[in-house]
RNA sequence: GCGCUCGUAGCUCAGCGGAUAGAGCAACGGACUUCUAAUCCGUCGGUCGCAGGUUCGAAUCCUGCCGGGCGCGCCA
């Protein structure tokens, strides 16, 4: 019996209750969720429809429970159901309808966690966006690890997803780091507003190698080689960073495109369509005011130029007509203030801001070291990078480390915590039950125990209280996977994997899978082999959610 | 000044309007002849920043205040 289930069944036991008694059915709500009480003394699972039922039925809540509880005791599979406090309902299981979900999580296998709680949502999800002026800093880390557990959640929610990098080859910024890989070649300092670090002077090494002439030509058809080689180098290195941690993009979009398929003006005629714009001091506006935010904002300068923001509008438009209808958008605390105008944008389009489009804002990085800040990196001065966090901590603990923590979190991590072998270190908690699952499946294989016929399982000896309180939290994985996909939090897998894994421990210790000794095998062990790998699917599976590795050993 | 955001145990942080607010670390005390002790068990630890409000019920929602972070260009 899953929690699913039982809440299904709760909510039918609510209908039978209201049909015989002649209440407005309609009161009752389309779903409704069971919970674990923190407490094991209110049982497996708790109700409280009864109390949310109350009021609207016009009923007492207890009197309601009282109605809902003999209704529900009738149930196979419900064991016991008490009623509590206002009007909880305490509901216990049999041990073979709560074992069974062993059973089926080991058939279901990989698919055990997808919900389809999000089918037939389109979502287009962009993150990192880092201009190819420099490498994956401390920012763009994180969003690296958060965006992309949040895309793999969303898909084993049901959803469509289209991930995607944008970023500008043309800009100032470009200009900058053109200037300043020139400067470096030709052994001058860094220009005032330029790019430091000791990148700079690689880069500018591999584009001479590429060009060897680069220096002899004049200094605009220099730059132009500069900005379009150490582009291109630069650029081949942020993705091949992102590769090595684990992060592919299906898009990576150049801002330059939108200019030269003309989508900006077409962004603009759609603006002007809908009447959203006006002309003041010799430049062209939208009028976001009108929807909330602050000031209106140029798009189009007096002196002719476009404005980086009609670049948004043009780039939202086209993943709109791209049959994306939620644009999903992760940015650093620091661009916060853009929530405002894009939001209004959206709305000047004739759209929904608050479901077409979704602005996720992180907080900053710190890493620390003895609780200071580390400023490590040789190569791009004081700023910290993907490489040297992947250097510090390897791909699994930066990873994790990054998802483990809500992103409205500014966090402090701890590289002497997230190196470390021990059990300080949540990612080796976690990992090391994947280890524990896989050894005791191999060792009970070498002695011949298989978990056999699925049809000979025997749910029913899975009645130790640490069994069942392994077996309820791995069926709290499907309602995990839904919830963290619909807040667009990936932390909560991770949180949730730390309680699997300090079930599954707890199990450990108290139930022997293997028989001690000589002792024979008997259905109870075989029937906590299922459980163990059970566990392993369910573990294996969050891991895969946060793009870490379940290792078979440790 | 205006806006966004955060404030929970000594530390790092969880916590969907539900019951006595949790975990890990730190501190102290236990458990390996056993399927991996990278583990487990126990003790200690709280004015959920403050004050109101909403209701059967608020750490959670609303308002105000205090404190920290960030943002407020015809920059990109």
């Amino acid at each position: 019996m899953t929690p699913a289930k039982l809440a299904a069944t709760v909510l039918s036991a609510a209908r039978a209750v209201f049909e015989t008694r002649g209440l407005d059915t309609s009161a009752l709500p389309e779903a409704t969720t069971v919970e674990r009480p923190r407490n094991p003394e209110h049982g497996d699972y708790a109700s409280t429809l009864a109390l949310q039922l109350g009021k609207k039925a016009g009923v007492p809540p207890r009197e309601l429970a009282a109605a809902l509880a003999e209704e529900l005791g009738r149930q196979p599979g419900v064991k016991s159901v008490e009623i509590a406090g206002p009007g909880f309902l305490n509901i216990r299981l049999d041990a073979a309808a709560a074992g069974v979900l062993a059973r089926d999580i080991v058939l279901a296998g990989e698919s055990y966690g997808h919900t389809g709680s999000l089918t037939g949502e389109k979502i287009n999800l962009e993150f990192v966006s880092a201009n190819p002026t420099g490498p994956v800093h401390i920012g763009g880390v994180r969003w690296a690890a958060v965006g992309d557990a949040l895309s793999r959640l969303l898909r084993a929610a049901g959803a469509t997803v289209g991930t995607e990098y944008y970023f500008n080859d043309a800009g100032s910024q470009i200009d900058r780091f053109a200037k300043s890989l020139y400067a470096s070649a030709k052994g001058e300092p860094a220009p005032e507003d330029g790019y430091g670090g000791e990148y700079i002077a690689e880069i500018a090494t591999a584009v001479q190698a590429e060009a060897p002439d680069v220096l002899k030509l004049g200094e605009p058809e220099a730059l132009e080689t500069f900005r379009r080689v150490g582009v291109e180098l630069m650029f081949a290195e942020i993705k091949q960073s992102l590769t090595e941690f684990g992060v592919h993009f299906d898009t990576y979009f150049n801002e330059k495109d939108l200019h030269n398929r003309g989508e900006l003006q077409e962004a603009l005629d759609r603006l002007r369509e809908q009447g959203h714009i006006f002309e003041a001091d010799g430049a062209t506006w939208l009028r976001t005011t009108e929807f909330g935010d602050d000031k209106d904002r140029v798009l189009r300068k007096s002196d002719g130029d476009w404005t980086y923001f009609a670049a948004d509008c043009a780039y939202y438009l086209d993943k709109r007509k791209r049959g994306f209808d939620r644009v999903v958008i992760m940015l650093g605390a620091d661009h916060h203030g853009y929530i405002g105008r894009m939001k209004a944008m959206s709305a000047c389009f004739g759209d929904d801001p608050s479901k077409n489009l979704e602005i996720l804002i992180g907080q900053l990085v710190n890493l620390v070291r003895d609780g200071e800040p580390v400023r490590m990196s040789k190569r791009a001065g004081t700023v910290v990078t993907l490489e040297d966090f992947v250097d510090a901590l390897g791909v699994d603990a930066t990873r994790y480390a990054l998802a483990r923590y809500s992103s409205d979190s500014p966090i402090n991590l701890d590289i002497a915590v997230w190196t470390r072998a021990t059990n300080d270190n949540p990612v080796y908690y976690v990992q090391y039950v994947a280890a524990r699952t896989f050894n005791v499946a191999r060792q009970a294989a070498e002695i011949g125990m298989a978990r056999g016929d699925a049809a000979d399982f025997r749910p029913d000896l899975l009645g130790h209280e640490k069994e069942n309180e392994l077996l309820k939290t791995l069926g709290e994985y499907p309602d995990v996977v839904a919830r963290s996909a619909q807040l667009r939090e990936p932390h909560h897998v991770a949180r949730y994997l730390e309680e699997v894994a300090g079930a599954y421990h707890r199990f450990y210790s108290e139930c022997r899978v293997k028989p001690q000794g000589d002792d024979p095998v008997t259905e109870v062990n075989v029937a906590r082999l299922w459980l163990n790998d059970a566990t392993r699917t369910v573990i294996a599976n969050g891991l895969g959610l946060l793009g870490v590795s379940a290792p078979e050993r440790m």
